[in-house]
DNA sequence: CTGAAAGCGCTTACAG
DNA sequence: CTGAAAGCGCTTACAG
């Protein structure tokens, strides 16, 4: 509200660091000191300097930042949108980011892998800080050399060997052994998975290490021969085809595990279409312990894999890798079951 | 793979303009004009530049172009994620932005104000060339002041006087009419709204629209006295004491109609868990014809937006506003509706 | 059609 | 602790 200010105005009619430092009588470099709170710097002129850029509503350009240092900004690509598991994935990385400056921007792959590339390296032309990758599906070599050159982040990918980038995720093999343990703890048995055919059937895949603490709690159990795994693609009508096929084959299951929600709800979708009773004909689990899964029509048995939990880590371990460190670190959040009606047992437990 | 470059490599590691320029032996005013597909270069230049372009994987650095000219980035605002609506109008952006050099980046508002501010501030402090906004609920001021700075196109917020800014939406006030028609067409006779309390309560909002053709149809059907709206957070919890209210209350409802899917579906979940049958008891429909609705355990009858066009008509929209366009257009898809087992009639249509 | 020079708004050494 | 100068990698006028 002061008209106190016989500084001369910038030339051009936008607020820039350097209208700053003449508002405030300093100069260039001591304000950019005081925006990346570098140390070197008074508290008299630190003080001096704040005020000014309140008064200017002075906000800097990241562009002219990101050309010599950071651009404070965090890029988080995810394979796809609408899985319900994501926003807790994404509250987590907002905390993780609270009282930081850093900003997170999101690419979406929607599911195709050229896509979810060139959105990657649309990130990296914008001089991202860091990036977060949510269930990636990039070839290996693109991963490591992009990794080389700045940090990066990985949630659901599993590579604990892996020196270049950090990686947070479910212990989904032990997910995988949960599903089959709960199932029988409830007098299924026969269960099955179906599974989806979006991957790359590599061990670093969470689907595939689900499908392997499946099969391997289905070993312990005696079960091991009746492993069966069915894939489908992840659009409804192709779910539908592959669980009509499980359900009228020989022997046919008594439980379906669907290996995410997302996934799990089609299957619940195909099942009831298909004319059988959950969970008296047939009883189903998901993976992710999402939203939906609360919901009365859907009342579905899952996985909780502490959403909020991997996120919020992710964003520690990124700012740790943009802060200087190089080792990689590991981290696992553990899985528990919750109970819901699709798991309630079978009408005729002895059939 | 030819090794013939007597050329000396730029001073730093990084492949930049200067790079491309001694490669290619042009100057770097004319890699630039090759990068911006400007005119005024011969065919054998650009020929040699793309070469080089090609050959040392060159990609140009977004925050140096951004300090001069455009950044080629998109901002998308969504006000939350998780909208089992957004991936149609994604997929409808992208195709808009297709074959051009724009790139969308996406914030996350969250359904908080303040963050969703702060989001599109951070869109502007990395001199992003135009910004989509989905969904918002920002103030107007907020709104007026950046839309003279920056070119903007409103998702899900009618504003047609609006001179500043383009908008696409659909049809919200007819929708809203399609649904009471719907509901009377199929034997119910006691429709009532159940809304989010998440909105301003302007004719600018989509659930208020949706509203205003709702109570209007209510009137032509001679129904004008029997209009109930009620309100509930996002909440499922409260939406299912929202539900008991109705439907315990005095002369109650036989249908209900959610003011989005995302809505609806809570409703549904709502309405089974208190015990009632849909559609025998209670009719139900949403807004939006979303992926969730096909499913067997949903099977609700919607209105259909077209998100496809509408992402895409803002896509194209903000392209011609970043060309230079700076009158104002907005757009409007038609709603239909997609009737499902939801609302396939009471059991007693004469009660 | 082509190029040399200035400049965008910051940060980074480097002096003082 | 503070500041003057160089420079990040582009684009933009402006000459030729």
């Amino acid at each position: 509200m002061s008209q106190d200010s016989d500084t001369q105005p910038a030339r051009s009619g936008r607020t820039t660091i350097r209208t700053v430092a003449e508002h405030s009588g300093v100069s260039v470099a001591a304000v950019s000191k005081v925006l990346r709170n570098a140390y070197g710097v008074s508290a008299a002129l630190r003080a001096r300097v704040e005020a000014s850029i309140a008064e200017l509503d002075y906000r800097p350009n990241a562009s002219a930042r990101g050309l010599r240092g950071q651009t404070y900004t965090i890029g988080i690509l995810m394979v796809d949108i609408g899985n319900p598991f994501y926003p807790d994935i994404l509250a987590g990385i907002d905390q993780g980011l609270e009282n930081t400056q850093y900003v997170p921007l999101f690419g979406i792959g929607r599911g195709r892998a050229s896509l979810e590339a060139a959105t990657l390296h649309a990130m990296i032309d914008r001089q991202m800080d860091g990036i977060i990758l949510v269930g990636q599906r990039l070839e290996p070599k693109v991963l490591a050399e992009v990794a080389r050159s700045m940090p990066i982040v990985i949630i659901a990918h599993h590579d604990p060997n892996a020196t270049g980038f950090d990686t947070v995720n479910n212990d989904d093999l032990l997910g995988g052994r949960l599903v089959v343990e709960h199932l029988l703890a409830q007098g299924y048995r026969r269960p099955a998975m179906i599974t989806t055919r979006n991957t790359d059937m590599d061990v670093a895949d969470v689907a595939v290490r689900r499908e392997m603490g499946f099969s391997q709690a289905m070993q312990a159990a005696g079960l091991g021969e009746y492993i069966r795994v069915e894939r489908a693609e992840d659009a409804l009508d192709d779910v539908t085809a592959t669980v009509r096929k499980l359900l009228t084959g020989d022997d046919p299951p008594d439980a379906l595990f669907g290996w995410a929600d997302y996934y799990a709800l089609e299957v619940l979708s195909a099942v009831r279409a298909l004319g059988y009773r959950v969970p008296e004909d047939v009883g189903l689990i998901g993976y992710d312990n999402s939203e939906p899964c609360a919901f009365t029509q859907n009342d579905l048995t899952s996985i909780d894999q502490s959403g909020r939990e991997i996120g919020r880590k992710a964003a520690q371990l990124l700012l740790e890798r943009i802060g200087g460190r190089t080792s990689a670190v590991h981290f696992l959040t553990q899985p528990r079951v919750v109970a819901r009606g699709t798991t309630a047992g079978r009408s005729n437990p002895a059939g």
